[in-house]
DNA sequence: CATTGATCTGAAAATCATTCCCATCTAGCG
DNA sequence: CGCTAGATGGGAATGATTTTCAGATCAATG
């Protein structure tokens, strides 16, 4: 762990021309740390005081999306959410909707299952999104959580 | 135009009190066979010539969905899409992204899974979505579709 | 059958995430 | 250093969904 030298991010040829904007976006979403939308980490990013327009977040991240990069999923309102992914494999989160802890899981069957599908099918291009969610045991996930909602 | 008498469909009764709006939201909806935007059974209603407030519509497949009666994904526009569910169960679909097509798949892996995840983490109330796209065989699946974006 | 209060409806306005527009900048190459 | 395709940003535009609220309806009751 000796990195002194500032890693010029290779996801960043990826997806275009290197800019700072580019690099803050970057490095900010990486930091995230989990699933985040665009407005969030712009609003991040103006708090680091590091401001960039909210047309970039969108792009850069869109961008990331599209080469790869950045998972994607919708929370209940309708958001975008983007989680920096840093291998080429994808993986499956439960996400707690109280506070928003994302716990990794074994999705391997759930790979399974969908090759197995797309076998059957005859369908082409098969793509799954696996949306988990629930209460998590710090959140009150001990107690018998409602099915509210 | 004999039946004089209208059908009382019991999933009214589950989400308020019967008016004509909702069951003319209902039959349509039923009658769609698929998935469905708000916006577009609202212009199927008005095109069948029984037209129906916006927000009536919006309100109708909502409560239908909160009552367990609707199985509700988003299109990649960020639309939500409806589809009547007549049981108690819920299904997942393979959806063509060309045509819309929906197949349903068994999808009993795939609750085994969830329900092994929920046990396991300690997590409460845990809730799954799962969608899965592909290209159906007569939208060129036979092809070998190249894995963009 | 008339009354009545809770519920529902719908048109328009409000929200909100996301995209578009476009004048202005800037990386990266020659 | 000078050029130019590509990038930026902020404000306007879009589009789905939600809210608002006055008037219409429902359904239980007198």
């Amino acid at each position: 762990m000796a990195p002194t030298r500032q890693r010029t991010p290779t996801e960043i040829a990826l997806i275009g021309r290197h800019t700072q904007q580019r690099s803050v976006v970057l490095a900010a979403f990486i930091r995230a740390d989990g699933f985040v939308g665009a407005q969030a980490l712009h609003a991040q990013l103006a708090a680091d005081g590091t401001p960039v327009g909210l047309s970039t977040v969108y792009r850069t991240l869109t961008r990331l999306a599209g080469a790869g990069r950045a998972d994607l999923v919708r929370d209940t309102g309708g958001e975008r959410l983007f989680r920096y992914r840093p291998g080429p494999d994808h993986r499956h989160y439960l996400i707690c909707t109280e506070c928003g802890l994302s716990h990794p899981v074994d999705s391997a069957p759930i790979e399974d299952w969908a090759d197995g599908i797309a076998q059957d099918s005859g369908f082409a291009n098969v793509r799954h999104t696996v949306e988990l969610t629930g209460v998590c045991p710090d959140c009150g996930g001990g107690q018998a959580a409602t099915e509210r909602q």
